[in-house]
DNA sequence: TTCGGGACGATTGCATGCAAAAATACCGCA
DNA sequence: TGCGGTATTTTTGCATGCAATCGTCCCGAA
């Protein structure tokens, strides 16, 4: 089969790239849920591709952590248990520890007023009920304070390591209570950010996410 | 030119896990510098294998920071700015506060046996100034330091961090005084280990990275 | 009925071919 | 000689073919 040139975006150079996003996110969005076994000629019919890229795609995610490939037998979506994903949490409050106090001396005020808005933008998705907006932005809330730090190794490894156990996260605000109390947190959050008081935003992101992986694990079990 | 089944140890199914880490090997030993262009067919007739399984490898040390790939223009080792390095030192530093206070908890007799054993092959690399068998025990005591945490996401994301800039922090010990004061510091890292004191270990552990850095980025500059 | 084994089909691992893109060499012109 | 543009070579990106391996089904014997 051959590729014609104005099918789809995927320009040549960048069909490994693409397709590596695509299953990424099929597996953090739950599509591909874990233990899955990931048969390739079933996504290269799905993605419209040829074996190769989608086997470097693959081994990519297999480096994220997000799949495990035997040899000869195939590639399966990586199921952790919560063990597991608490020593995930355990290295990302570590890392927001760090990034906290950065970004509290480096931020700039487009920075905080980034964060700013996605928090509007979050609490609207949050009035709507809309759980997988909510969810898209609160990542995108984190992962700006600590890109606020200015490291980019911080940023790089705490992306990884956030997307890893996302999946397992978005259990937590089923309960409504829940999710209100993470609202006024990430209020908190927020204040702590814009003031740029370094030390009560690493213990406020702490707390946030204890208490959110608590609800996950609660609702999990 | 097809692979007889009798040419090297390479069975199939990890061929292109095998390749990974000959790259890499090359690279953090600095056979490849930073900035090299990385031809695939020369690769290809030195590692004696087809593309597919370099190209594999290439796109996995790609995830790793190893190598950066232009899509259509072929893939370079990554050069880091003194900055870039202080920035994952900056992260290492974090890992290890971590690291440090879950090691002395959890760290069982075997071992703290195993680092006090290493510490004391790498006494004697220093005392014959086999400065690569030294660099290679000082990566690996870190490690199981860190290993001692019983934290799985913490020991990958600390091997990967300090995979990508082991051939940057390698200049450190050219400086015999300083050599000899990293041996020292080393002795007070065992000691505070063995007695599990966390704090204290965390605490040496930050002086003991900051200093050999400084070290090192006054070698290379 | 259940267990073992062998044949068949499905699936993976790797090599290779071909086309697109980039790098390089070449040539005419000023 | 220096420069711009084009032809040629090299290199990369992707698709595909073939062989090895794994999984499964079926059959016969206990």
């Amino acid at each position: 089969m051959t590729i014609h040139p104005e099918s789809e975006g995927a320009t040549r150079g960048r069909r490994s790239a693409v397709v590596t996003q695509q299953v990424r996110d099929m597996i953090t969005d739950g599509e591909l849920a874990p233990g899955t076994r990931i048969n390739e000629r079933v996504l290269v019919e799905r993605l419209n591709i040829s074996r190769t890229p989608l086997r470097e795609a693959l081994k990519i995610l297999e480096g994220e952590g997000l799949i495990a490939i035997r040899p000869n037998a195939g590639a399966t979506v990586v199921e952790l248990s919560p063990e597991d994903v608490e020593a995930s949490i355990e290295v990302l409050v570590g890392l927001e520890a760090i990034g906290a106090e950065l970004a509290a001396e480096r931020a700039t005020e487009a920075d905080i007023a980034e964060v700013s808005r996605l928090q509007a933008e979050m609490v609207a998705a949050y009035e709507e009920r809309s759980l997988m907006t909510y969810f898209h932005l609160n990542q995108e809330i984190h992962q700006k304070i600590i890109d606020a730090a200015r490291n980019p190794a911080l940023s790089r490894v705490y992306a990884g390591e956030s997307t890893r156990i996302r999946r397992y996260r978005f259990a937590g605000n089923r309960d409504l209570e829940r999710w209100a109390r993470a609202i006024r947190e990430h209020e908190q959050i927020l204040d702590a950010f814009a003031r740029r008081e370094g030390p009560l935003l690493r213990e406020l992101l702490r707390a946030h996410h204890l208490a959110g992986w608590r609800a996950a694990r609660a609702a999990i079990e």
